[in-house]
DNA sequence: CTGCGGTCCTGAAGGC
DNA sequence: TGCCTTCAGGACCGCA
């Protein structure tokens, strides 16, 4: 994307555009960076565009031969080129936010394949806290870049329960725990990401994800565990969905 | 500090 | 067919 010039900017649900459509129009796009789970556009004149997907949010390229069903498109930003990036999503939770005079900031959170993500950083954030150990690597706060799929992936991976403690683990069960999480993230990584039972995970030409093939235990409830003869069970922490398996995950 | 439930929204899927 | 419930890759807020 970088290069393309926008030359106009269809906020349709402006609820889910922050800012003044206007101060993105004319812009050139001069690169792209990503904080946690927000991809920054970065544009002309220190101006940002930041874009928070949640659960359900797409962002596609439309080109002269290549159309996407935009019942769900809430702002679309138009090129000089005539390609257009459409933004959807169906649940209305995804935001775009316009950002004046952006300078990129301090991250706080860990997070992984950054330096910071070391195992000492690591240990020490569990130990400070008697979250469940899921609860903590989904808190964006401290560990930044986690959601409900690779949080539910990486205890299983490492055998661990989700709803243990996250100070309650022993310094071998958080390396597990920790090379867990950048094994499987390095593979989904790998595959582009999951795009499961609802595929509304896509990359820019619309095309899906491979990880959802390699889930062991998300949205695998009722079925036999891959590591023993037991059955995945699905339980709710804070209001989201805990896929394990109470044999393997100890 | 913690968990919990409600909230923002809509669509798909399944049960009856 | 239609109505109801449940579920969904996130995060915030107020309450206990």
């Amino acid at each position: 994307m970088v290069g393309k010039a926008t030359s106009r900017v269809e906020a349709l649900e402006p609820k889910m555009f922050e800012g003044d459509p206007a101060t993105v129009t004319g812009k050139k796009i001069v690169g792209a960076a990503r904080t946690a789970k927000v991809l920054k556009i970065l544009l002309e004149d220190d101006i940002a565009l930041f874009i928070h997907f949640k659960l359900n949010g797409q962002l596609l390229l439309e080109t002269p031969g290549k159309a996407f069903d935009r019942r769900f498109t809430r702002v679309i930003l138009h090129f000089t080129d005539g390609t257009k990036l459409l933004f959807n999503d169906s649940r209305k939770f995804a935001w775009m936010k316009v950002i004046q005079n952006y300078r990129p900031e301090a991250q706080i959170a860990i997070e992984p394949f950054k330096d910071n993500f070391t195992l000492d950083n690591f240990s020490a954030i569990l130990a400070k806290s008697r979250k469940p150990i899921k609860i903590m690597l989904m808190d964006q706060d401290k560990i930044a870049g986690i959601g409900n799929i690779y949080a539910n992936e990486s205890l299983f991976a490492a055998g661990i329960d989700p709803f243990r403690l996250s100070n309650s683990l022993k310094s071998a069960e958080t390396k597990k725990l920790y090379a867990a999480i950048l094994k499987i993230l390095a593979k989904a990584i790998d595959c582009r990401g999951s795009s499961g039972k609802d595929e509304s995970y896509r990359q820019l030409d619309g095309g899906t994800g491979c990880y959802q093939e390699h889930f062991l235990v998300y949205q695998r409830n009722g079925q036999k565990c891959p590591g023993c003869a037991g059955e995945i069970l699905r339980k709710k922490q804070s209001g989201r969905s805990t896929f394990y398996c109470p044999e393997c995950q100890k």
